[in-house]
DNA sequence: CCCGTGTGAGACAAAAGCGTCTCACGTGGT
DNA sequence: ACCACGTGAGACGCTTTTGTCTCACACGGG
């Protein structure tokens, strides 16, 4: 009977990933809800993007928490990352194109803390010398975000399987990443 | 005095690339031209992102047929390639998340040529031992669009300097799609 | 069984955005 | 100097979207 919020969500973000002018009743009708009710537990347009990035950020973090990225060599670390990061994938991926939340000065003190949390670990990569030390970890940050984004959308398209979704993204960005032993 | 189309679409695309629901109005003053001479150019929002898409079709076959892609090694190929799509980066990095023009009948074929060369040049790297073969042509196809995508973010956002966008691209790129002589 | 809670559907006004029009202005060419 | 053209600003009616409200209904617990 009652509506379950993440699950509306969810289904907010896969709609707005993929048309983000979709109106609040297209948005309704996505997660089979009534407009009525997706009112009642939003109050607006914006409230429903906050709640999302809300979402957004705590599951970013429960992924970072989950793959342990503290532990072990980094690569592997980000290897496990972007499996945990999965769940999260169309989120990060409707909201990194969002730019409304990062202008202004309300904005979400969340995404500077996962940056850091991102950046420390290529850092740390760097320093162990797993990473290469030519490319940025403000870049391979931003990269990942991005191939998380492509990944989804790509998923999503059918283009690439469910399945193979953590392991095309760890190996493109982490054999990038990684410093080889030719060059 | 008259209005550059080509600077108005280009303006058009870095605001809209980071608010999609940006207003005609935004879009407008984004380019620094009023509301009924954007009017004036473009019949309406479709027409605008319909004009977007055909310059950015045009562009990226540009950059294509400028980095002579069919010619040498397949990963400098590849490089010359993300160096030419520099400047159709922004118009790229939005029409990529806007599927409207890829859902309904009348589909640009553009699309599916450019998808088809970039699979082809990957392929042809896989064939020639250049390209690792675990990742296939589409993903590294989605994956290309991908970063260009967050590299035009992160070099309008001043994360990135302009001057590394090429470098960083590839390097990332291509240091994942290289077979390495270990694993 | 009955009542309370939460829901879907629809009506409604307010607001926002769109498309068109007019008009004054400034620039550039004649 | 003059004229023509393209522009910016603003007004206007229209459509779409929004936010709120009401009401009937289904479910679930007491």
């Amino acid at each position: 009977m009652s509506v379950d919020r993440t699950q509306v969500l969810r289904a907010a973000a896969a709609l707005l990933s993929r048309k983000a002018t979709a109106t609040m009743d297209e948005v309704a009708r996505a997660a089979g809800i009534g407009r009525a009710t997706l009112h009642r537990h939003f109050a607006g347009r914006d409230a429903l993007v906050r709640a999302l990035e809300q979402l957004c950020i705590e599951e970013a973090e429960a992924a970072l928490d989950a793959a342990r990225i503290e532990e072990g060599p980094a690569d592997e670390a980000v290897r496990r990352l972007v499996t945990a990061s999965q769940p999260a994938a169309s989120l990060l991926a409707f909201l990194v194109t969002e730019n409304q939340l990062f202008e202004g000065d309300g904005q979400n003190e969340g995404w500077s803390r996962l940056d850091a949390r991102l950046v420390a670990l290529f850092r740390r990569g760097q320093e162990e010398g797993t990473f290469r030390i030519d490319l940025s970890p403000a870049w391979l940050c931003e990269a990942f975000y991005g191939l998380i984004g492509s990944g989804a959308w790509a998923v999503a398209d059918g283009r690439v399987a469910a399945n193979d979704f953590s392991y095309m993204i760890a190996e493109l960005l982490l054999g990038g990443a990684r410093r080889s032993v030719e060059k």
